[in-house]
DNA sequence: TTGCTTTAGTTTCGAATCGATACTTTCTTC
DNA sequence: GAAGAAAGTATCGATTCGAAACTAAAGCAA
């Protein structure tokens, strides 16, 4: 019966801080959009990408997309090693708009935890996340951190860069280590109580 | 930036848990109505009160409660007390198909975790409820543990029932204590670490 | 009682959203 | 090269949503 009261506090929590819906003169599935592509890294900042996190189809996320650069609040780019590929970058005015997403009371209520009790609850988190993964087959996202792709102990090899991405082959800069990614694999043996955010089946 | 972290994993944790969408032939937001239903207390089961819990206007939840209705899912009855008000209850049917709510796995990730990570994470998150609402002014929803309205310490006394809640003058059923309420208010003092599933500002 | 105001619920209507589908372009593989 | 897969876009019909108008019941003040 606990448990019941758990998972309603989750998405009760999530419903309210990111389904709080027209602030800012932007719908929700904008302000969802906007925060993905503030969080996903550059592989992962794509039209598809997005698609799959949302859980819609890649027509309904192309639609939400060309509302976003029709406000200019996105800006895209064709890939050069791919020209299928789109990549979507934040505006600076998408980012002052980011900033002020109502979804932020979330970050500060978990701020004002004791770091101890934040700590343990990031864990116990990331250990639902991996139940829940277990039942799904659907792709998950997550971090470099715990990834099965991620690569490299911080120094550099025969003049490769310090991290590096070995699914992509692609060198990875230290502060894209935290940055959501679409190509997340679990399976890595990682240091103890440092999970990835999600986990696939593979 | 651990906090980010956390109010990421809540907010995901929430989405695939709940946004599910179209399993049983129901759309996402019946499905939302009808883990209302099934949660709420019965001062709570009212087309009013789903509406300002799930962040929508009266009319928009009268069409979605007018499906389920439709569907054979909702039972509704007018209140004796008030001419104007209606009542919601799950008929069987619903119940056989909440019981197996795409959900339901968020609660077995939940029992999957040690009762003493579980006791943890349930405290922390409330503790994060209760940030997060006195940062806002919309109503919110909690049980009556912890409720300022909530009376009676177990015991009968001149003939009344054991439990009762002030605000309506009613009697209540220990099965009654656990379920949603519209009308929580915080401001109970109460047992260490024990608070109810949502604070409101009063 | 008679009015006035508030509240619960419903209905309607136009705009927006979404999923399914078809289509174009580009990459990969044989 | 040709076939097939993948990324992205466009279109269409059904659904949803919010705003506003509306009905009915309750509360309140003389």
């Amino acid at each position: 019966m606990d448990s019941r009261v758990v998972a309603d506090l989750i998405v009760y929590l999530g419903r309210i801080a990111s389904g709080d819906g027209l602030a800012g003169g932007l719908t929700p599935v904008q302000w969802a959009g906007l925060r993905y592509f503030a969080r996903a890294n550059r592989f992962s900042r794509t039209p598809s990408a997005f698609a799959a996190f949302h859980g819609t189809t890649r027509g309904t996320a192309s639609q939400t997309i060309k509302g976003l650069v029709a406000q200019g609040l996105l800006r895209q780019t064709r890939s050069a090693a791919d020209g299928r590929s789109v990549r979507l970058d934040l505006t600076d005015k998408a980012r002052a708009i980011v900033a002020e997403d109502p979804a932020e009371a979330l970050v500060r209520a978990a701020g004002a935890l004791p770091p101890g009790v934040r700590g343990g609850l990031s864990a116990a988190l990331r250990r639902m996340l991996g139940s829940v993964a277990a039942e799904r087959d659907k792709p998950f996202f997550g971090t470099c951190e715990g990834c099965a792709h991620f690569e490299g102990d911080g120094c550099c090899r025969d003049g490769r860069a310090a991290y590096e991405c070995g699914f992509l082959n692609e060198p990875l800069a230290a502060a894209e280590l935290d940055e959501l990614c679409v190509n997340f694999a679990s399976g890595k043996s990682r240091p103890p109580a440092a999970p990835g955010i999600g986990a696939a089946r593979t």
